[in-house]
RNA sequence: GCCGCGUUGGUCAAUCGGCUAAGACGCCUCCCUUUCACGGAGGAAUGACGGGUUCGACUCCCGUACGUGGUACCA
């Protein structure tokens, strides 16, 4: 009998919630729905300098948003709960305190000062940055180089420490990847990591173990940067008889920045005009950061585009609903390397799902825009329009900019492309159209064009050299869906004026 | 610097020792359409490098190079 699947994503609220943390949510819940298994919900939140307000609400949002909602956690509950680290705060010191009574780790008194020092003074060529560890803690103010009876004085009088692990200075810590295989360190490479801050609350370190450990986490799956850090949390397992229950792990590739070098960051969405976060944020000095909803991105295609960078199912097919993805999901098959943001992609991706949202999602997103400018229309005209135009649009907020003739009647015309060839004939040939135009019982946009094409051999006028004046009278410009279907769509008056209009500026 | 993890077209990628190396995005050409788009048909473009192992290596091993992550009382 298999455990029980419960995996966890474990965002921090500094911010907004970057694409490369939703695809780390998605790739969890993906797992866990595929495994009959629970998706849980827990805020990371024990640097309380870095706290920034909103940002939870923020990260609950992104998830409602793409459909990939947690079963349990921080806004859904649990029997395992508080799911907030801050809250959790009682209970790390005591599995800090186990570890220091089996001589797993130990008090550090050393102020920041003092490690500052000790880090400018070994600093060399060699070693740019020297680290906290098994030879250095020698030398600094510990329960490993005080007497016992000063360290006990100096908790018993308060003083400011913190508690970090012990590396052993000669080992190996090897554990199995669920991506990667296996992956071994040497433990004298790694540092004493602190466990318990000076202000009570645990690191990253303790806390994820204590917590994965104790919310019975079944696999982890993270971002690579977590791979250094992998050996303490293994160790952690281990000095706290865990092992057992430790958790499976998967560290997944990160999301690079398109133009290279380094991680795709918050800062490369401006710099390279695209959006990296889920939603809008507008951060604690005022700046707006965008987001993929207010950009005019579907969910569907945003999840769709974040799943294939990294994984694949190894099919041709690359659209993919959620529940398709739940069925093909498959940890194994995640890829070893970082993959690099590709916007254009990611656009494609949009435009696909843009063509298989139904009208109606569309009008209701074009309804703002309409508002917005006073424009109050018949619903099911809408809709139609929306169908007219939906295949030029790659985000659901274009409708308006390829749609805007329906609303309104063009106010100015792309005269270049009609004056060069512009004649009298062509003029008259319009006036006899309005004419016909008018006439006409069935208002189709099958019988406009016949009696276009009609009139226009009866005047020994080439249709060809008619529909491009006719299309600008009617929008403006050379864009659009078929003349016939605008006249249609606008309706027979409309359309008549349009024409007149348009003849007194062509002429 | 040290440690870890990587490396198939410009990008996302398939391949699990038999490759004439899929597919998609983007790009180019043509067709459709006298707008734009959609659609269709083509095209250019890929195994970092050097050594092994093997009848055979993109696939396995070792080096080198390069990229990337870590090296905080941040996560």
């Amino acid at each position: 009998m298999t455990k029980e699947v419960r995996v966890r994503f474990a965002p921090s609220p500094t911010g907004g919630l970057h694409i490369g943390g939703v695809r780390t949510a998605l790739f969890n819940f993906l797992y866990a729905r595929k495994h009959g298994g629970k998706f849980i919900l827990r805020i990371e939140d024990t640097d309380q300098t870095r706290f920034v307000p909103g940002a939870e609400e923020y990260i609950i949002e992104t998830l409602k948003w793409c459909g990939i909602e947690p079963d349990e956690g921080v806004g859904y509950g649990g029997e395992y709960g508080p799911y907030r680290q801050s809250e959790r705060k009682p209970m790390y010191r005591q599995y800090a305190e186990r570890l220091v009574e089996a001589g797993y780790a130990y008090y550090a008194f050393d102020t920041s000062e003092e490690i500052e020092a000790m880090r400018n003074r070994l600093k060399a060529d060699g070693n740019p940055s020297p680290q906290y560890n098994w030879a250095i803690r020698e030398y600094m103010k510990n329960s490993l180089t005080l007497p016992a009876d000063e360290v006990k004085a100096r908790l018993a009088a308060g003083e400011p420490h913190v508690i970090r692990i012990k590396m052993p200075r000669k080992d190996e810590v090897k554990f199995h990847d669920l991506i990667r295989g296996w992956v071994s360190f040497q433990t004298a490479q790694v540092d004493d990591k602190v466990l318990l801050k000076a202000d009570g609350m645990p690191t990253y370190h303790l806390a994820v173990v204590v917590d994965d450990y104790t919310m019975k986490i079944s696999h982890v799956f993270r971002g690579e940067e977590w791979l250094p850090s992998a050996p303490v949390h293994v160790l952690l397992y281990k000095y706290l008889g865990w092992e057992a229950e430790m958790p499976e792990w998967a560290h997944l590739p990160l999301i690079l920045k398109p133009d290279g070098n380094g991680k795709l960051s918050k800062r490369d969405g401006d710099r390279l005009g695209f959006p990296v976060f889920s939603l809008d944020w507008q951060t604690p000095n005022g700046e707006l950061q965008s987001g993929f909803r207010e950009r005019g991105f579907l969910p569907q295609a945003l999840i769709n585009f974040l799943v294939l960078l990294g994984w694949n199912p190894g099919v041709v097919q690359e659209l993919f609903s959620l529940d398709e993805l739940i069925q093909l999901f498959d940890i194994a098959r995640v890829h070893h390397a970082g993959a690099k943001f590709d916007f254009e992609k990611c656009k494609w991706f949009n435009h696909q799902y843009v063509q298989r949202i139904s009208n109606s999602v569309l009008a209701d997103a074009t309804l703002k825009t309409l508002a917005a400018k006073n424009i109050s229309v018949d619903r099911a005209y809408l809709e139609h329009v929306c169908g007219l135009v939906k295949e030029r649009c790659t985000f659901i907020s274009d409708v308006w900019d390829n749609a805007f003739f329906f609303f309104t009647a063009p106010e100015s015309y792309d005269l270049d492309a009609v004056k060069p060839k512009w004649t009298a004939a062509k003029s008259a040939f319009f006036t006899d159209l309005c004419n016909g135009l008018n006439a006409m019982q069935d208002w189709s946009h099958q019988s406009i064009e016949s009696h276009f094409k009609e009139l226009a051999a009866a005047q020994g006028i080439k249709v060809g050299e008619l529909q491009m004046p006719f299309r600008i009278m009617l929008c403006g410009g050379k864009f659009g869906p078929p003349v016939f279907e605008i006249a249609a769509t606008i309706g027979k008056s409309e359309s008549i004026s349009r024409i007149e209009k348009a003849l007194t500026a062509f002429n």
